[in-house]
RNA sequence: GGGUGAUUAGCUCAGUGGUAGAGCGCUUCGUUCACAUCGAAGAUGUCGGAGGUUCAAAUCCUUCAUCACCCACCA
């Protein structure tokens, strides 16, 4: 049989897959010992709308070497996979396809939609989980989980416990009382109309614009404002009858409840306690609000007087509960104005009666509708370039942009300095956007996030963060890399309740039921409220879970929790978490305190946090930018192993990587090396099955053996340590730099004019470390080792499930390491100085010495028919001097000339020693400075002096050689 | 505003106290029977600047500069 020159990934890929998924390879427990200590992990689950992009190809890259490495190493192995039901996320792709068809969420009941959704997740949901497994993934998929399985509505097929353990979880934190609801100001995002958390929203700054406007007096009352300077002289002084607000949210204005401003601002003294006026709305109905004091004015900003609006800004939300200012909603769940409720001016006088200091419930306050009738139903912005228009008409706008088209031709008067317009301005205005949501959909909705005050339920994280801290703290739990342990603090230390309730459909249905007079009644069904209700008539709460609430308990919940399983004794608490640092706040700090507050045990023992895949300029990869790498085409391109293997070897720890087609190119190039070193094995019956270590005589043997011990343990050390990069190149150098370079170049004259029993144990050596080479390679690049494993000789097992090896440094062979290292160092030194002196290639020369010792001498017959083949020489000739016109090189213990008179150079070899005489100089003077440095003897450690000693000694011997050379040279020239 | 990290060869990056490294690219040579997705040889660095600690600093400390990211953001 003869292999092919190449690998044929694309066909053998899926091959491979199918007979190790027929096997059985990947299943838990598969390939363990007796009695084997348990490795698990739980693979972060994808969206179940998801499609693989770099981040999981890297993700599960570094999780599957992890695994398969533990699996051969004989442990009991648990990889469990699964996917996440990603509640906006997949419920927008389902809304999007009814779209297409004109329909919308709420032309269907709750439950025909749900049936929809399950539809589009039985039919489309298996899409990453085939894309992982071209990866090469070996996960369980036999144990395959799904954060939604069990589901009311699930159906056949999508059963599982997941949703009981989500429900019974937030059963037994309510009534522990870390769970409540509450009417709090929470992030709403109108498109999908529903709660999101902090971590969901991202802060961009666009371009934006501050108002100032004036807030009569109420009463046409006048106060003298003054403005002094940073020494106390007064810059400005004049009477007023108004005082100046800014904002960037005039349509908020129409919620106001007060106006704030500092205690220690002297200009505002004698307006505290007074009532201003809000300059919008009809003029018969304008509503009056106190002027207060609060620490939150800062009175270098704007004004220093601000509008306090209590329901649709985070600050304001803060200064109004402590002011007990009442908090007017002014929009609906699309965040328009609202248009509910009853007339404008019904409303207005009640707020004016608050205003005026009578009592309210946060309840009466919501239901009020201060939105004007000319204004209800209009979008927000619409609603704000009304007000503004409305406000600068009556002359109470004081500053503004005169260009801005927004304001129309009014506003332009306006802003005439004349008509005390101050200054023209524009600023930087932070607006909240709804963050990227995930794949395919990746591009932001774009929508502007609005503070509304709604009805939530929340953990109170307060009560539950302190194990995760400590865990952290005492080193129970361990955060690679250690930067990160920092963000994972300053994150819990600073933690705020935790917004679990989304309004929407697609997710854990919230279980508490209300009875008309709106008590709850949390239980695990509702057979089990009604029992509590009585005969009242109970309505489930319509909201769903947060999906990191369900994704909290991903560790207990796919093993079964809350059964007492086996899975849970065998494989709980994991071992190992990998995951990308953008979801440390979102998953791995909530899977810490959910687990302490449930089962009060570690969720995982490790923590390795990887960085960002970019692109080869370090750009972020995002479909807008059109940069984005998709790992299938690379795997279609190259092969899932050369991926694999760029990932791993880029996998510096708490670095991006810049991902690019060349890198993988490269290491596509090392498979094929690896194959045609296999296939060199392989041509020269140096294949077989044998696991024994060979004991070779030659010296060659037990020197290749010693290296791939040196290997084995930087392997095993590198991947305890989660140095992916580290072990990547360690297997790298050897396989390329000592194997095929070295050592099958050795081994030909060896195999092709050895004699039988040389022959025989290098074919048995080489047999040996090609299969070390494909064991260690294994867990990064699993197809190509499991090819040639299958192809280079009968096996009992699949190289899934090789014995790891464990053989240490025990196996180094002193003497023959220092043999082979002198052997190549000399034809190195030949190479190089014939590849100088452009001798040509197809000219063997004799190798003249003078003064080889009988130790070299030996060594060299050893090795002669090696030196002679790579150094393309002729054999050894004593000479008691080098003849004029020769080119000589030096090594440890001897020096050596080649007869090339006539054919070299004599000035270019003399350019030739000269370089290298001073590059050894410029060492030499390194190596006396210190030495005569009687600090650096008395302070440095012995062994670094005696190496230091031992080197000068070696480098001064070559430098008399090497001026023989030259001293040579001269005479001929 | 707070925090974290980065700055090393043309490019992308390893390297946490002891003689500066890899891959890619570049130059020269090579059709020897594993591999041209290859081989051999070669060039390229005041390790961001400035101080300091040390016998010894790319590495530790201080400071500055530039870049990146995270968190919180003044109405």
């Amino acid at each position: 049989m003869t292999m092919d020159k190449t690998f044929n990934a694309a066909e053998a890929e899926e091959r491979l897959y199918r007979a190790w998924e027929e096997a059985g390879a990947f299943e838990a427990g598969a390939n363990a010992r007796d009695g084997a200590e348990s490795f698990s992990i739980m693979i972060p689950p994808p969206n179940v709308t998801g499609s693989l992009h770099m981040g999981h190809a890297f993700n599960n890259t570094l999780q599957d070497i992890l695994v398969r490495w533990h699996r051969m190493r004989g442990h009991d192995t648990l990889w469990q996979p699964g996917q996440d039901h990603a509640g906006i996320a997949t419920q927008m792709v389902v809304e999007r396809q009814l779209a297409e068809k004109g329909k919308r969420r709420t032309d269907f009941s709750r439950e025909e939609f749900l049936k929809k959704v399950w539809a589009w997740k039985t039919q489309s949901g298996g899409t990453i989980i085939n894309q992982l497994k071209r990866l090469g993934a070996s996960c369980d998929w036999s144990r395959n989980a799904f954060t939604m399985s069990g589901a009311p509505g699930a159906p056949a097929g999508e059963d599982g416990n997941f949703h009981d353990a989500v429900i019974k979880v937030f059963v037994e934190m309510y009534h522990k009382g870390q769970i409540y609801r509450g009417k709090r100001l929470v992030n709403w995002d109108p498109h999908f109309e529903t709660a999101i958390s902090d971590l969901e929203v991202e802060n961009v700054e666009v371009p934006g614009h501050m108002w100032h406007f004036k807030y009569p007096l109420a009463g046409g009352e006048t106060y003298t404002y003054v403005e002094r300077d940073e020494d106390g002289a007064v810059v400005l002084e004049e009477e007023r009858d108004y005082i100046s607000i800014a904002t960037t949210r005039p349509e908020t204005m129409l919620g106001d409840g007060a106006v704030a401003v500092s205690h220690e601002d002297a200009r505002y003294a004698p307006l505290v306690g007074k009532l201003c006026e809000i300059p919008v709305g009809p003029k018969a109905h304008r509503r009056l609000i106190p002027i207060i004091t609060d620490d939150y004015p800062d009175p270098d900003f704007g004004s220093g007087a601000v509008k306090i609006t209590g329901a649709h800004d985070f600050n304001d939300y803060e200064v109004a509960k402590r002011g007990n200012i009442p908090m007017y909603r002014l929009m609906d769940t699309r965040a328009q104005m609202r248009s509910d409720g009853a007339p404008y001016a019904e409303a207005a006088a009640r707020a004016q009666e608050i205003a005026e200091g009578a009592d309210f419930t946060i309840e009466e306050v919501d239901s009020l509708n201060l939105i004007p009738d000319h204004l209800r139903g209009l979008d927000r912005f619409a609603a704000r370039e009304q007000v503004v228009a409305e406000i600068t008409a009556e002359g109470l706008a004081m500053m503004t942009r005169p260009d801005d088209p927004r304001l129309g031709s009014a506003a332009q008067k306006s802003a005439a300095p004349e008509e005390g317009g101050e200054v023209i301005v524009e600023d930087l205005v932070p607006l909240i956007e709804a963050k990227p949501l995930m794949q395919p959909f990746g591009d932001r909705s774009k929508v502007v996030i609005e503070p509304m005050l709604t009805d939530q339920w929340f953990v109170d994280t307060s009560q539950i963060v302190q194990p995760a801290l400590d865990a952290v703290r005492t080193g129970e739990v361990t955060i690679l890399p250690e930067a990160d342990r920092k963000v994972y603090f300053h994150w819990l230390e600073n933690i705020e309740p935790w917004c679990i309730s989304r309004q929407l459909w697609w997710g854990h249905q919230i279980p508490v039921w209300y009875d008309e007079d709106g008590t709850q009644y949390c239980a695990t069904s509702e057979a089990e409220a009604r029992a509590l209700a009585g005969d009242k008539t109970l309505t489930r709460d319509p909201d769903v879970l947060d999906t990191w609430f369900s994704s909290g308990l991903w560790p207990i919940g796919t093993l079964g929790w809350p059964e007492d399983t086996e899975d849970l004794r065998r494989y709980f608490p994991t071992s190992v978490l990998i995951t990308g640092f953008d979801i440390i706040f979102f998953w791995v700090a909530r899977m810490m305190m959910m687990q302490y507050a449930i089962v009060g045990q570690k969720p995982f023992s490790h923590v390795y946090v990887h960085a960002l895949v970019r692109d080869e300029k370090g750009k972020k990869m995002s479909k807008s930018l059109g940069n984005v790498l998709d790992p299938l085409d690379l795997i279609d391109e190259y092969g899932a192993d050369a991926v694999r293997f760029t990932l791993t070897a880029m996998a510096a720890m708490g670095r991006d990587l810049k991902l690019s087609k060349d890198r993988i190119a490269g290491y596509r190039n090392f498979t094929t090396k690896l194959w045609n070193a296999a296939r060199f094995a392989e041509m020269n019956e140096a294949v077989g099955s044998t696991r024994a270590i060979p004991t070779p005589d030659a010296t060659v043997n037990k020197w290749i053996i010693g290296e791939t011990a040196k290997t084995r343990v930087d392997v095993d050390a590198a991947l305890e340590n989660f140095r992916f990069n580290d072990a990547a190149n360690t297997l790298y150098s050897f396989v390329w730099g000592t194997v095929c370079d070295w050592y099958v170049e050795f081994s030909k004259p060896l195999l092709m004019d050895g004699d039988d029993a040389t022959k025989a144990e290098t074919q048995a050596t080489m047999a040996w470390v090609i299969d070390q080479c494909l064991i260690l390679l294994h867990p990064i690049m699993p197809f190509v080792t499991e090819e040639l494993w299958g192809t280079l000789a009968d096996r009992q097992k699949m190289i899934v499930h090789a014995d790891w090896p464990d053989y240490g440094t025990q196996m180094i062979d002193a003497d023959a390491d220092r043999e082979m290292n002198w052997v190549i160092a000399l034809i190195d030194q030949i190479r190089s100085a014939r590849a100088q002196m452009h001798v040509p290639a197809g000219l063997h020369v004799p190798l003249l010495v003078t003064d080889l010792g009988p130790a070299g001498r030996t060594t060299f017959a050893n090795n002669e028919a090696m030196i002679r083949r790579l150094a393309r020489i002729e054999g050894l000739t004593q000479v008691d001097g080098f003849p004029k016109g020769c080119v000589t090189v030096t090594v440890e213990g001897g020096s050596f000339g080649l007869p090339l008179a006539g054919i070299i150079d004599v000035d270019e070899e003399k350019a030739r020693l000269e370089k290298t005489l001073g590059k050894l100089e410029k060492e030499l003077g390194g190596l006396r400075g210190r030495l005569n440095n009687p600090k650096f003897v008395e302070s440095a450690p012995e062994d670094v002096v005696e190496d230091t000693r031992e080197n000068l000694a070696l480098r001064e011997e070559e430098e008399k050689k090497l001026r023989a050379a030259l001293q040579r040279l001269a005479e001929l020239g």
